[in-house]
DNA sequence: TAGATTGTTAATCGATTAACAATC
DNA sequence: TAGATTGTTAATCGATTAACAATC
């Protein structure tokens, strides 16, 4: 195994942590996605061409990206799904359950709520807030809607560390300082702005807008 | 001005049109907003250097991304933020209003229905469909539910080349074979599947608990 | 003219891929 | 052993950035 030296100036993505690239993580854990449901239809062993086919991607890529992390499969076989499945789960930490502080209970934020694609990375939406007092103490999703001033208090005792944004772009800034002040350091935002933030917060954007309007220059 | 010969394996991103990226496309998106807003609160001329601050990038790439279509600052000056809005429009085509057909009248077809981020981009959904005989027929968010069979049907006759999947990873793929085949040319995709799709279509995935999950890597 | 800022060439950097040795 | 497939080195490719000439 070898690490990569890989310091990127973070024009796109949260700055590394032990070199491994933003990129490589998000694969690993749709490797991580799709050896589970592999496993639940049954299948014992897969070589990397035939998750690369899967998935869209090329062999090398899939065994480039695990080589960051040490050895995985056996020479002329493939590789074990459980076991592979257990060392994703490893190092992704996904073993145990993450639990997040979403701002913002409009439409978006009340679908997130039910989204169920969350469950499989153990990944679940524990407190809502919102600033709006026509919601405060109101339910959605059978959650009750808490006050944003009371967000540093509830999540800190809580101890929650990840955050999602779903505020328009005009109030995004200041529910992510809020997010920042109250220890929160990996943030979701899909507010369309950019968020200003310290080296040691990570931030991944979801801007849908932006993503639907850019297919069409491709379509023509 | 310059084009760059850019033909890339498609293992991220659609594939070219004329030589430019998808990246600088999608930056280009978020330029043309920023600029809206500056417009909006008197801003005339802007430097390569504000506009870059804003948005969290460098001014050199601001200045390499619109050099890929042509010369529009001014030396010494900078750019007059209305006749740059105006370029950029053309140049993505922000002009015409993009309808949009989604299948998947779930909480996130719903969210989606409402979100206000596509207006200022010109994006309208402007047909709903879902296969749950319990939902066709109904309303979601003032919008009759269609019955996924007529999709072909009705998508053609009103032109629309562009869809939304908001349906589970079981039925993704059947559903973006059925939007090929009606003539769809783009689509942005929320069910964490990789589609399979010809060339010269284009797909934008959006993929929320791998980009949620894999901040935790980075936050330890 | 001096100062500012653009547009572009060349250098750098990092990610992907090709090639292949290792080994089951 | 022969065939298959991994893990890794080296080459390639493309995107970002540094440097600077052009010019307002």
């Amino acid at each position: 195994m070898k690490k990569r030296t890989n310091i990127r100036s973070e024009s796109r993505k949260p700055v590394d942590k032990s070199g491994v690239s933003p990129d490589v993580i998000r694969r690993l854990n749709i490797y991580l996605r799709d050896l589970k449901r592999l496993h639940l239809n049954g299948t014992d062993v897969i070589s990397s061409a035939e998750i690369a086919k899967n998935l869209g991607i090329t062999p090398v890529q899939f065994r480039k990206d695990l080589s960051c992390f040490g050895e995985f499969g056996t020479r002329g076989v493939g590789y074990q799904v459980s076991s592979l499945i257990s060392s994703l789960q490893e190092i992704l930490s996904t073993d145990s359950e993450t639990r997040i502080a979403l701002v913002g209970a409009g439409k978006l934020g009340g679908a997130l709520l039910e989204y169920s694609g969350f469950s499989e990375f153990s990944l679940r939406i524990s407190e809502v807030f919102d600033m709006d007092p026509e919601k405060i103490g109101k339910k959605i999703s059978g959650r009750v809607i808490r006050n944003v001033k009371c967000f540093s208090e509830i999540t800190s005792a809580e101890g929650l560390k990840t955050g999602i944004i779903c505020v328009p772009a005009s109030s995004a800034q200041s529910v992510c300082n809020l997010m920042v002040s109250s220890g929160i350091t990996g943030i979701l935002n899909f507010a369309p702005a950019k968020l200003k933030t310290g080296k040691d917060i990570f931030v991944a954007n979801v801007d849908m807008a932006v993503e639907l309007k850019s297919l069409s220059y491709f379509q023509k």
